[in-house]
DNA sequence: GTTTAACCCTGCACGC
DNA sequence: TGCGTGCAGGGTTAAA
């Protein structure tokens, strides 16, 4: 499941691979799910018809969305959903199942978005003069920005009074992380998931703020992860090597690194959630 | 207003 | 071997 790390390494290598380059043309498959991946277009040939003929100028990214903007003032948003892979490939390449789009380039091969699960999206948009993106908008800060200042942080955790897991994962208060990663954050911090976001001291708080920006740009560095379950790969197909770095994710029963005491693995809003119960508190 | 649960989907592990 | 079942998860929506 792509979160923040795995969306921020696609967008840098996508950066240096295909700004400049331009679309010869786009085609939404006849697979099954391919009309649910652009859920939010009605007929796949406006889709196809806006991403032909125009050139990429710049590749951001917004928690887990990632923005590729067009020549055309056209924004074209990715989302990887659970199972999403953006693969650069060669034009003579054989197509993978669950291939949903093709976006072929005049020079230099191919972007294929696959996706088995199909919870992913992808559609275009556009940007106010603020720049803000039409479809997006409910979003909050992106924690790697410098708008999550630890005043807006710790202010945000006092109001909101809700279990820190469910703050972490919220999109609407800070953007990009997910069941993997507020899992990792959290051991960071010391801080067990159940635990009420207004009833933290300022030294919880601060170690907090600090795991997020720490335990995310570690994931970045390792290239994101790539864990049992789950298929997340680079533009190249090579997988992430941050699973190998993990602390609590996937590792029940298994010792914890800094303790010993075995992993414990409890069931949270519908979801797995793993800490350590011996240092988190 | 907040929280929970169901839904979408496929691949895989498991039990019978 | 083959079938059925349950589980995994992000975001949205509906219900509690």
């Amino acid at each position: 499941m792509p979160e923040l790390p795995e969306v921020e390494v696609l967008r840098r290598d996508l950066e240096k691979d295909i700004i400049g380059r331009k679309i010869k043309g786009t085609e939404v498959r006849a697979t099954k799910n391919a009309m649910r991946i652009i859920r939010r277009h009605t007929r796949r040939k406006d889709f196809e018809d806006a991403l032909a003929g125009v050139k990429i100028v710049k590749i951001e990214r917004q928690g887990k969305y990632l923005l590729i903007f067009l020549d055309s003032k056209q924004i074209l948003v990715v989302h990887l959903g659970m199972s999403g892979q953006l693969k650069l490939s060669k034009t003579s390449a054989p197509i993978e199942n669950h291939t949903h789009v093709i976006i072929t380039f005049t020079v230099g091969g191919q972007l294929r978005y696959v996706d088995p699960r199909s919870f992913g999206e992808m559609f275009l948009t556009t940007a106010d003069e603020e720049g803000n993106i039409e479809g997006l908008t409910k979003l909050g800060i992106d924690p790697l920005e410098d708008a999550l200042t630890w005043q807006y942080f710790s202010g945000t955790l006092v109001d909101r009074k809700t279990k820190l897991k469910t703050l972490l994962m919220d999109q609407k208060f800070i953007c990009g992380i997910g069941n993997i990663y507020s899992d990792e954050i959290l051991f960071a911090a010391g801080l067990r998931h159940d635990r009420n976001s207004d009833d933290l001291v300022a030294a919880e708080v601060r170690r907090l703020y600090r795991a997020i920006q720490e335990v995310l740009q570690e994931a970045i560095k390792f290239r994101g992860t790539s864990a049992d379950d789950e298929q997340y790969v680079d533009l190249y197909g090579k997988l992430g090597e941050f699973q190998n770095q993990l602390k609590v994710y996937q590792r029940e029963g298994v010792p914890c690194r800094r303790c010993r005491t075995p992993v414990a693995r409890s069931r949270w809003s519908n979801r797995s959630t793993y800490h350590c119960p011996q240092c988190q508190i």
